[in-house]
RNA sequence: GCGCUCGUAGCUCAGCGGAUAGAGCAACGGACUUCUAAUCCGUCGGUCGCAGGUUCGAAUCCUGCCGGGCGCGCCA
C-alpha cells in the first residue's frame, strides 16, 4: 500500500486539467496534515494565476472521494487527510509477508560487487562498510524481486602470494596448517622474513612466477591458504549474519586468464596506449597533477597486470558472461576516480552498452573518537572478529550488539564519515539497534499474553493509534526509496519513526487491559507494527531477539 | 597546484526546491500498585560555514571565499 502513490495519482487528473498537461502532484508527508501537495504553487506561476487560486481549482476538481479530503492551506499547497476508514482498512490488509508491497514490474539482473577482502588477511574494520551496506542492498532489491547477483571480489591473486606461499613451504606441513589459524602473526611472520632475508626475497619472486605459470606444488599451495582464509571469512560473514556463500566467492585469480583478452580487445578499439613501458587507456575528462591526461594503467612496465586489468576484466565478464543489467561496487569513496575511469573505459570499449547501469556505491570512513580512521591504541588495524566479541560483551546478546553495530553504520547517510561509539549505538534509546529491536520485544511479549487469534478489525480512535496507523502506511514508500537510491538508511529512518510511533501508541493506549473490538483493534496494529520491524530489520540483516 | 567531497542545535545526525529547519544525546523538570520505565511527556537550545546570485520561495540549485577530508601513473 502506497498512499502517496494512490493520492498522487488521484490528484493528478485534477492538476492536468487545470494545467492541460501533465504534472506531478509531489505527494509528501506533511506536519500540517496527512499528505501535502506544493504543486499548485509551481503550476500557479508557469500558469500566471494566483497559487491559491490554482489550488482551489485542483481542490474542487479533484475526485477524492472514500479515500481522503483536501484543503487548501497557506501560500497555495494542498492538504491532505485520509479517511480513518482508508487507513483502518489499509492496515488490516498489512497481513501477507510483504506487507502489500508487489514485486518490482520489471526485474533486473544485478550483480552486487561487495566485502572484498584480501586473502590471507583477516577481515578489519575496514571491510565492515562494504560488507553491511553491500548485504543490506543485495538483501532489499532481491526482496523487491530482482535477481541478485552477490560478488565477493576477494584480494586471492598478486605478489604477495609468492612471500606466503614461501613462508608454507618453509613451515612444512602441518606447521603451516597450524600457522594459519592466525592470519595476522602468519601474513606478519612471512612479512618480517620479506623485509629481513635477500635470498627469502629471491624465492618469493620465483614462487610468484610458479604461481602464475600454474606449477601444481604451488598451486595447490595457494588453493590450501586462499582456502583457509575463505573459510575463516565465512566464519564472521555468519556471525554477522552477511548472505555471502562460498559460491559468491569470485576473487582477482578468476579473471587471470581473460586478462589478455582484454588486453587485445583495447588493442583492437584503438584505446590502448604505451606510455612509460605501461600499457594505459586514456579517458578523456581525467587529468592528474600537472593537468596532464591521467591513465588507467592495464599492464605494468614490468609486464604484469595491476588491479584495473582485473577490474576490466571482471565488469565485462559481469555484463558479457553474467548478463547484468545493472552493477553495484559498494567500495570506499576514495577509489571514486578509479570506478569513474574503469566504468568511462569499459563504455568506450564497448563492454558496457548504453541499457547496463554501474554504479559506485560509496561510503564514507568510520572513524574513532578522536575523529580518525578507527584503530586500536597501539594503532592497528581493528579485526571485525575481535568487534564483534566487544559488541556480544558490551550487550551481553551477539543480536543486539551486532544489530547495534549494523544498525549505526545502517542508519546514516553512507557518504558521510560516521564516528565510532559504543555508548551511543548501543543506547536504548535514540535512532539506535536496541531501540528498534526493544519495540518488537515489548510487542512480542503482548503476543504471549494473548492469542493472535484475537487480533481483529482496526479502529482508529485515539490520536496515537491514527499516528501509528500512517507511519505503518509508509513502508512501502520507504523500501523504494532506499533502493532507489541505494541508501539503506531511508529504510533504517523509517523503521525508527515506526517504533516511535509505537512507542507513543504503546504508553498511551493500553492494549491487554482493553476489550472488545478496541482490544481486537489494538492487537492488529501490534502486529502490522511487528511484521513490519521484522521485515523491514530482516532486509537490514538485523535480527530481532524475542525478548530484551 | 588541479579535481572530488563535506561544513545544519554544545555533541551525533536527519532533512537536499516549498509553509514557523527536525530527531537522539547532553542539561533541566515531570510520569512506574498500570501490557518489558532498556520507555514516555515537557522545557531549554540553530544568522543551516561566510558572501553573492537564480527563484514567487533556497539548508536544499549556481558562483566565489574560508575550513576539514580524500584523490591525482605502475598498491587495491
Amino acid at each position: 500500500m502506497n498512499l502517496e502513490a494512490l493520492l498522487a495519482g488521484r490528484l493528478a487528473a485534477a492538476f492536468a486539467a487545470v494545467a492541460g498537461e501533465t504534472v506531478d502532484p509531489v505527494v509528501r508527508q506533511s506536519q500540517h496534515a496527512d499528505f501535502q501537495s506544493g504543486a499548485a504553487l509551481a503550476l500557479a506561476r508557469r500558469l500566471g494565476r494566483p497559487p491559491r487560486e490554482v489550488a482551489a481549482e485542483v481542490a474542487d476538481k479533484s475526485d477524492l472521494a472514500g479515500l481522503a479530503s483536501v484543503e487548501v492551506s497557506g501560500p497555495g499547497f494542498l492538504n491532505l487527510a485520509v479517511d480513518d476508514a482508508v487507513l483502518a482498512t489499509a492496515v488490516d490488509a498489512l497481513d501477507d509477508d510483504r506487507l502489500g508491497v508487489p514485486p518490482v514490474a520489471r526485474p533486473e539482473r544485478i550483480v552486487i560487487d561487495y566485502s572484498g577482502p584480501n586473502a590471507a588477511k583477516e577481515l578489519q574494520v575496514g571491510h565492515l562498510r562494504s560488507t553491511i551496506i553491500g548485504d543490506a542492498l543485495a538483501r532489499l532489491h532481491a526482496w523487491l524481486g530482482h535477481e541478485v547477483i552477490r560478488r565477493n571480489h576477494l584480494g586471492d591473486w598478486g605478489t604477495q602470494f609468492g612471500m606466503l606461499i614461501e613462508h608454507m613451504v618453509d613451515l612444512g606441513g602441518d606447521a603451516a596448517e597450524h600457522s594459519l589459524g592466525d592470519l595476522t602473526d602468519f601474513y606478519r611472520a612471512a612479512r618480517r622474513k620479506f623485509d629481513a632475508d635477500d635470498r627469502f626475497r629471491t624465492r618469493s619472486r620465483l614462487r610468484v612466477v610458479a604461481l602464475q605459470s600454474g606449477d601444481e606444488l604451488t598451486r595447490s599451495l595457494w588453493r590450501r591458504l586462499v582456502g583457509q582464509t575463505e573459510s575463516t571469512f565465512m566464519d564472521t560473514y555468519a556471525r554477522l549474519g552477511v548472505t555471502l556463500t562460498p559460491a559468491d566467492f569470485v576473487g582477482e585469480s578468476f579473471y587471470q586468464d581473460q586478462l589478455e583478452s582484454v588486453l587485445s580487445e583495447l588493442d583492437e578499439k584503438g584505446l590502448l596506449v604505451e606510455s612509460e613501458g605501461a600499457l594505459c587507456v586514456f579517458p578523456a575528462g581525467f587529468t592528474g597533477r600537472d593537468g596532464e591526461p591521467l591513465p588507467l594503467i592495464v599492464r605494468k612496465s614490468d609486464g604484469g597486470f595491476g588491479y584495473a586489468a582485473t577490474d576490466l576484466a571482471a565488469l565485462r565478464h559481469r555484463v558479457r558472461t553474467l548478463g547484468a543489467t545493472r552493477l553495484l561496487y559498494v567500495v570506499g569513496a576514495p577509489q571514486r576516480t578509479h570506478f569513474r575511469m574503469v566504468f568511462e573505459v569499459c563504455r568506450r570499449a564497448g563492454w558496457l552498452p548504453p541499457e547496463v547501469t554501474a554504479e559506485h556505491i560509496e561510503f564514507g570512513s568510520i572513524l574513532g573518537a578522536d575523529g580518525k580512521m578507527f584503530r586500536t591504541r597501539s594503532g592497528d588495524n581493528v579485526t571485525l572478529a575481535a568487534l564483534l566479541d566487544e559488541a556480544v560483551e558490551r550487550a551481553s546478546s551477539p543480536a543486539v550488539g551486532i544489530g547495534a553495530i549494523k544498525y549505526a553504520d545502517l542508519s546514516g547517510d553512507r557518504r558521510s564519515d560516521y564516528v565510532f561509539d559504543w555508548d551511543r549505538m548501543l543506547a536504548s534509546t535514540g535512532n539506535t539497534g536496541p531501540y528498534l529491536q526493544y519495540a518488537y520485544a515489548r510487542i512480542r511479549s503482548i503476543f504471549r499474553q494473548a492469542d493472535a487469534a484475537e487480533a481483529g478489525p482496526v479502529s482508529l480512535g485515539a490520536p496515537a493509534e491514527r499516528r501509528l496507523a500512517l507511519a505503518l502506511l509508509g513502508f512501502e514508500p520507504a523500501v523504494t526509496a532506499a533502493a532507489a537510491h541505494r541508501e539503506p538508511h531511508r529504510l533504517a529512518v523509517y523503521l525508527h519513526e515506526l517504533a516511535v510511533a509505537f512507542t507513543g501508541f504503546y504508553e498511551s493506549c493500553p492494549i491487554l487491559r482493553s476489550a472488545g473490538p478496541t482490544r481486537a483493534s489494538r492487537l492488529t496494529l501490534a502486529d502490522r507494527t511487528a511484521r513490519t520491524l521484522a521485515i523491514g530489520l530482516s532486509l537490514l540483516g538485523i535480527d530481532l531477539p524475542e525478548e530484551m
